[in-house]
RNA sequence: GGUGGGGUACCGAAGCGGUCAAACGGGACAGACUGUAAAUCUGUUGGCAAUGCCUUCGGAGGUUCGAAUCCUCCCCCCACCA
């Protein structure tokens, strides 16, 4: 069996791990968890390295336990926050850890005989808790002088504009009660996380010690970087998220195709399963023929089937091909459809094209595609507007019928990767 | 509570009676180059029925032919003192 611990570091995906657990997790297969936030009711992109953490550890051999923070998720964790949190409301978390729950699916086996995966909800414990007890078993445990040497409790500290109140000021006892809870329930003695949440996880390790006399561990994963200096999974539009009504395939394969150079080798190694000879001869070729992209092909690729499957792919893959092959003159109506129906598109009625036709301009505003009338002009003027991949510069330029392709549709671009989907009707 | 400084476009920051839709920098968008990369260079960056018009310089009033700029009141930040 492939040691787990091996694995993640040939990958660059242990940041740090307690005295210990290399060797724990030798000797046995191990329950082990990761805990997600249900501040929303998808996963996006920046919570995919977790993902692989328990996928990683399923592969090997051991119990990957998703915990959904059901209940944590109403009080909000102060680690990596500058400022206080809006609570969930009840129901929100719940539906949010829902959603959640049905994207996990995709990644880790929950069927299979030997170590399924399992998914709990720390709602299920931490909803009926009675305060006094828990102040009485588990706050005792907890040195107040100890949290507020935290990291995350110090910095809020030290600004009192914003503070922190008690119920964030408490979520690493609730956190630690989580991995308590677990170990009791599941046997779970290992729990991996993000690199800020190592205060919380060595916190619970702690608590478990005290409480039961049994050593636990703990590992964490690097934060994932990108060269540009921006934030990992944020694009112009926003987050990448795994839903796919949120973050069409073809935005997501997208996302991944455009990943810097710089970052693609690293990004290969956290979010492919891919083997290390495979990924250092794609490394390689980045470096020997870079015009061909390999290695970021291999990425999305990889990426986007495991999150919209084989069709979402292939219709990722094939609209992607199209629009940046060039000419959209030749194709049917039908196959336009197909290409871009993860495009974001508005519709047009038939009547607006007869006659005089319709101002480009206006359909750029229209369309979103431009922010504005006087954005759309700028646009054109600046070279960066094309319609069924022609480029237009011509700010009057009026759109006709004969314009449309096969009567039904046109393809407004702006730049190189936006793109418009117009239905004539 | 006292004294002083300040609130300007997406952000930072100039401007301190007209020539201000507002310098400059960052970001963003577009173009060139390229590989749907990075770096670099260039252009654009309030809106519109567009050689003009409308809205914007914390808020509300006022002075003036004319206010981001001067006055009054209010709100909010920062520094020092208490």
């Amino acid at each position: 069996m492939i040691s787990i611990i091996d694995e993640l570091h040939w990958r660059g995906m242990l940041y740090a791990a307690t005295e210990g657990a290399a060797e724990h997790f030798a000797e046995a297969p191990r329950n082990t968890y990761i805990g997600f936030d249900p501040t929303a009711a998808s996963l996006h992109v920046g919570s995919l390295l977790p993902v692989m953490g328990l996928v990683h550890l399923q592969r090997a051999g051991h119990t990957p336990i998703a915990l959904v923070g059901g209940g944590t998720g109403l009080i909000g964790d102060p680690s990596g926050k500058t400022s206080e949190r809006q609570l969930l409301t009840k129901e929100l978390a719940a539906a949010n850890a829902e959603g959640i729950r049905s994207q996990l699916e995709r990644f880790l086996d929950f069927d299979v005989k030997s170590n399924p995966a399992k998914m709990r909800n720390n709602l299920d414990w931490l909803g009926g808790l009675a305060l006094v007890d828990f102040l009485r078993d588990i706050g005792k445990h907890f040195s107040v002088n100890q949290l507020l040497a935290k990291e995350s409790v110090k910095r809020r500290l030290a600004n009192e504009e914003t503070g922190i109140s008690f119920t964030e000021f408490s979520y690493a006892l609730l956190q630690s009660y989580d991995f308590l809870e677990l170990y009791r329930r599941e046997g779970c003695t290992v729990q991996l996380g993000g690199s800020d949440q190592w205060g919380n996880i060595t916190a619970g390790t702690d608590l478990i010690r005290r409480v039961e006399g049994v050593r636990a561990f703990g590992a964490v994963l690097p934060l994932v970087t990108n060269a540009g200096g921006t934030k990992f999974g944020k694009t112009e539009s926003g987050a990448v998220w795994l839903d796919p009504a949120l973050t069409s395939p073809y935005r997501f394969y997208q996302f991944w195709i455009n990943v810097d150079d710089a970052d693609v080798g690293a990004y290969l190694r956290f979010f492919t399963l891919l083997p290390r000879d495979e990924i250092e001869a794609l490394e390689d070729r980045l470096r020997t023929e870079p015009q061909g992209r390999e290695a970021q092909r291999a990425l999305a690729e990889d990426v986007t089937r495991r999150v919209h499957g084989e069709s979402g792919l292939q219709g990722a893959r094939q609209a992607s091909e199209v629009l940046f092959g060039g000419e959209i003159q030749g194709l049917a109506a039908d196959d336009v459809a197909d290409i871009f129906a993860d495009v974001p598109s508005s519709s047009l009625s038939r009547d607006a094209l007869g006659g005089e036709g319709t101002s480009l301009v206006d359909l750029l505003a229209d369309s979103g595609l431009t922010t504005s009338k006087s954005d759309a002009r700028r646009s054109i003027e600046g070279g960066g507007i094309y319609v069924n991949n022609r480029r237009v510069t011509d700010v009057e330029h009026r759109v006709v019928t004969t314009d449309a392709i096969e009567g039904r549709f046109l393809v407004l671009r702006k730049g190189k990767k936006s793109y418009h989907l117009v239905e004539v009707g």
